[in-house]
DNA sequence: TTGAAAGCGCTACCAT
DNA sequence: ATGGTAGCGCTTTCAA
């Protein structure tokens, strides 16, 4: 039943050559006569031989495969960056092998173990919300494993980062409120352990500086992790007096949510509340009225840290200095926050 | 800087042993004196020695990694597939390899070939839409490498099979319509090749059938592949005379353009049209009305597959007979279908 | 130009 | 109980 592969020894036999021989032929840069390399390539194509991968990756302890440990695959933004990561990786003739870490660090230890005894040749990574310590990934880069980690930057370990203007799609985001006549602008913010929460924070405090509106803490949320303590602490927001005329929020779940309580108090969106989110998701177009947004190059911060990691598999001989990538974002208008255009 | 890792050879060295006992000592099902034993742990810890995948994998001719192949990953239905997957997988010592057919025959080929040559030990597949030849799955199969098709039913293939019960899904769906007062009940269609779109439409007609509501074909509209064209085709319907007063459509994405469509046209849901998607995927709860759909077990689906695939590589002895596992459905009612209840 | 042999790291078989 | 050897499939010396 197992219909064995063709080996090198098959040929070898068959055409009364050594293994050697053979090896060689197929190679292509070894001075072989014209006649048999001929009639190895015949052979080899005749019985449709295929090296086998598992001694080639004994031999030159590699595997050819990127591990990428990510928070949440269901994610639109996590699931175009895993496109792009493919895109690149497939081409290179790299396969990826995708952890999901749940945003938890226990699972994404574990994972990282995992990848290390899976023998990957570098790794891609958007570390867990929940990650403070990096000595897992720090013990990968020691052992000669490149890491390159996106859109959540890492400074603990010594690796390129690819992200996104976080910064500056939040300045863009909350001018363009200011923009629309709001002045009590809330931001609900983001995760306390990962970059674009700061990012986007410093974002937003800078557009209200710009405009000479003075920052209240008031009109900061701290992250809300799960939907019930979401509405529960929006509602509290929007109830306050005087009553914050915009929300800023650090991702579209969080502004979807926003627009659902505001809605459940039966406050007009723009008009009393004006909402913008971050990472143009799906929810964002299908909530009523569509959200404004920021998107971000979700495929193309894939591609390039894919790039980028099998750039430095493949100058390893190169010492390599970090690298920050940073990509940009764009404001996408829609009728959620725009007073001055039809829905 | 690349700190090679620990090899039996090097304890063998260090404690003036050979390699086959160093070996034996640490596999611990051979006859092994307590104190080489003991010393060999310890050293072995003390070195953190790791074994080497690449070397076991050539010997067993192994890697202990399963393909999986789908159409897209971003659909809530297939990631929360591929997350009973990898629980699975994860905990019998699995790795798995995750290739993205997007729906498309060519890529699927591709992938399918990849992932030959990277020796999975085995495949997990969803096929494209677009395939009706599966002689790239037959051929691992005959090569030995088992295959477990998911949601989406192969029969060309010698391999099991873990599905939904479509039909009874779409029966409840549509008699739940007609409870509701509906007889002009429209159906948009899925995807000719893949084996949901029949189920589910058979089982519209089984319960139109049920309760003397003649089928009329003109409600019924094959698949609308992308938003513009779904938009313009769902117009048209929603315009005939006399109009339809429910749709139930493949999927809640066909639901959700209904919806907007509807909408657009000034008709009141559930009150003018209800509307019934299917799969429960995040867009049901974000529309408004929140959109009445059946929920698969997805998850249950991904682990129940991963379960079979890896029961069969760990009984390659036995002689396996093609299994069909059909796994529950679930009617969720919401707004977008409830004359009688409060959205 | 070709062949023989060694070695990647491991386990299994046959010795002792 | 332990050691030596062979072999998984391949590439790469070194010799001829």
């Amino acid at each position: 039943m197992e219909h064995q592969q063709t080996t090198l020894k098959d040929l070898a036999i068959e055409l009364n050559l050594s293994v050697s021989t053979v090896s060689r032929a197929l190679s292509g840069k070894h001075r072989i006569s014209e006649k048999t390399r001929n009639a190895v390539i015949a052979l080899a194509r005749k019985l449709n031989y295929q090296p086998n991968r598992l001694a080639l990756n004994l031999l030159n302890n590699r595997t050819y495969t990127l591990g990428v440990v990510i928070p949440e695959i269901a994610f639109h933004f996590f699931s175009s960056t895993l496109s792009g990561i493919e895109e690149v990786a497939i081409a290179a003739g790299y396969n990826i092998i995708i952890c999901k870490s749940n945003d938890r660090y226990d699972r994404e230890r574990i994972m990282a173990d995992i990848l290390l005894n899976s023998k990957v040749d570098g790794l891609l990574v958007s570390h867990s919300q929940e990650t403070k310590n990096f000595e897992h990934f720090q013990l990968l880069t020691k052992l000669g494993i490149p890491i390159v980690f996106f859109d959540r930057q890492c400074k603990a370990v010594k690796a390129s980062n690819v992200i996104t203007d976080d910064l500056n799609g939040a300045f863009l985001a909350v001018e363009h409120l200011i923009e629309q006549g709001c002045s009590h602008i809330a931001h609900l913010a983001g995760p306390e352990n990962i970059s674009p929460s700061g990012q986007r924070l410093m974002g937003y405090v800078k557009a209200l500086k710009k405009h000479g509106i003075p920052a209240n803490h008031r009109l900061i949320t701290p992250y809300l992790p799960n939907q019930s303590v979401a509405r529960e602490e929006i509602y509290r927001l929007l109830s306050t007096s005087p009553r914050p005329d915009a929300v800023f929020a650090f991702n579209d779940y969080l502004a979807f949510e926003a627009m659902e309580v505001a809605k459940s108090m039966k406050l007009n969106i723009p008009e009393d509340v004006a909402l913008v989110g971050f990472g143009d998701e799906p929810v964002a177009s299908h909530a009523e009225p569509k959200l404004t947004t920021v998107a971000q190059p979700a495929f193309q911060i894939g591609h390039t840290a894919a790039e980028e990691l099998i750039w430095q598999l493949d100058n390893k001989e190169i010492q390599t200095v970090p690298k920050n990538k940073v990509l940009k974002t764009k404001l996408v208008v829609r009728g959620s926050s725009s007073r001055t255009m039809a829905n």
